[in-house]
DNA sequence: TTGAAAGCGATACCAA
DNA sequence: TTGGTATCGCTTTCAA
């Protein structure tokens, strides 16, 4: 796992090769004004012909500072996470952060793993998306870490500390009221893992959107799965081969969707004409597949954006209120071709 | 773009506290043998107690080792880089290492800054995905430098370094083979930065497959574009515009694909029925676009496996003969629904 | 098996 | 403005 390269070229070596003092070139390197034009000149001259490289791990230590930033998400392979991402280092980049990347997969053993390895890598802040399963353990070692963290898409109980999320509940009653207003009275809910929060939120908003429509909910199509485009894909399944499929469902993600609809082709069952699918997300694919998925943009990239500029200025002042930002999600109507 | 954290619980403070020098701490927190149990069990003690995180970064620099690889792509947003990604973390997680991310998008002066970070930052070895107009400079930079470093997906000419990449005109000839099997004589080829050798090289597939089919072929049909879906609409509409529009379509990427397929869309044209269209990359959102889309896999994350794995065997040999795998492509034949 | 001292490559601090 | 010296937190080397 680690590998040994040839001997660096020093500030020293550059020092010495331009006849100064390794403190006056370290004073170029970090571009001090209070330095002679001749001087710095000479060094500059130096650090090109030697073919000088900056040792910014040393310069940290020293100085006791950070350049990199920890992000922890779920799984890279994911677009909605891919998309959050593209957001972080969008907003890092301006700020001259580099990122250490770590993807848990969703288990809780690489997430303790990875914010180890983020700690042992001096990262100034971390950028944790935590998984469903995220115990008080995970919240304990958090909480008494001296470090910025920001906790993204999937909040922490008992975890004082800023969070970048969406407003779950309303998503799913902007879907489900949708598939109400349609004259759907049997709706499905499809997918995500019932014990953690993104789900119990999106469940609250499909409760509030059968209640103020004066619809009873019919707890037999509720099913959970994993997160995933199989996960989808069983669920629906299963609830063919029971013979309860309602001609509407709201699905846990777009991935799930995805999933949903390939589930019901392979049984013979035609989405969009038999069945009306919402799902949720908005990930690129969802503008392209067939049928066109109406579903609820959670603005992962704008998510990203404001997880990470969040984190930047947690880190500018460490004593400021903590804050809660809470991204409003959209519904985006697709209407068959 | 830095920050100062509260002191840190060192080596020193653990030893104190155990009673042990400092060596005997080091060894302990490396796993080394030779050490007593009770010592150890000691320390261990010690170390939970006073909640020390191991500074991989000093010890980094001490033993002139390193535990990350930087990893700078093109674009997280666009899958087939975030499938590489997956690939690459799946397979460097292995050897215990940490990514460092940078992404380039497709910018000459992003990926110069983003080396020189990697530099800064001391990484073990570079994985670089080149962006399409990299310099001979970036060339040479790369060829003086002590560090391994594998190249994915574009090779660089006159750099002889392991690469790992995708058999392109083997992959365009499939596809447009496939057009020519169904019958058409003639068929576009859109998208893609046609310096680069990504593009040449479906280009030369692209004429293979006319030459040993007999036909000839029509120059105006070939566009060019930038590498992502708003650079395939805009070609896919000025190919309307002029008048030209054929009724098959090879795209350099399923992205470019995509793009094609809302430009003809927008144009009242009804992809799928009036136009046979090919991409390329087999991204997951082909397996449910509308319509489905033939392409040729790319295996992108099995790409950023063996590029990873390639790169680690680098780095432990780095006197062995460089390698040049190269993935060979699939059709993936899809129908209409 | 354990400990003392030097050193990795930089910055901080103070004196000149 | 420049230079000398201590130091960041760890590993290495050598002696005990």
């Amino acid at each position: 796992m680690t590998r040994k390269p040839a001997r660096r070229v020093t500030l020293q070596d550059v020092a010495k090769h331009a006849g100064v003092s390794r403190a006056t070139a370290s004073l170029i390197v970090r571009n001090s004004p209070k330095v002679a034009a001749k001087t710095r000149e000479k060094v500059l001259k130096s650090i090109d012909e030697l073919g000088y490289v900056y040792d910014r791990v040393a310069a940290n230590l020293r100085s006791q500072k950070s350049s990199t930033i920890g992000t922890i998400i779920t799984d890279v392979g994911n677009t909605f996470f891919s998309q959050f991402l593209l957001g972080v280092h969008h907003e890092l980049e301006k700020y001259g952060y580099t990122v250490l990347l770590g993807t848990t997969f969703d288990s809780l053993k690489n997430q303790e793993r990875l914010i180890s390895t983020m700690l042992e890598n001096r990262v100034g802040g971390i950028l944790l998306c935590p998984v469903s399963t995220s115990s008080t353990e995970t919240v304990d070692r958090l909480k008494t870490l001296d470090i910025p963290v920001v906790v993204g898409i999937r909040e922490l109980n008992e975890l004082t500390c800023d969070f970048v999320g969406l407003n779950y509940q309303a998503g799913a009653y902007l879907a489900v009221n949708h598939l109400i207003q349609k004259g759907h009275q049997q709706i499905a809910f499809i997918g995500g893992i019932s014990d953690s929060t993104t789900w119990t939120e999106r469940m609250e908003g499909y409760r509030a959107a059968h209640e103020d429509a004066g619809l009873s909910i019919d707890y037999s199509l509720i099913l959970d799965s994993a997160p995933t485009r199989e996960g989808g894909m069983e669920a629906i399944q299963k609830l063919i081969q029971q013979d309860r499929l309602p001609k509407a469902i709201f699905c846990f993600s777009d991935l799930i969707a995805f999933g949903v609809i390939i589930g019901l082709r392979k049984m013979g069952i035609t989405p969009g004409k038999d069945i009306d699918i919402v799902g949720f997300d908005n990930i690129p694919e969802a503008e392209i597949s067939y049928p066109p998925l109406t579903t609820v943009s959670s603005f992962a990239q704008k998510t990203g954006t404001a997880a990470a500029s969040l984190l930047h200025n947690r880190m500018q002042h460490p004593e400021e209120q903590r804050q809660r930002i809470i991204i409003e999600p959209e519904l985006i109507k697709r209407d068959a071709f």
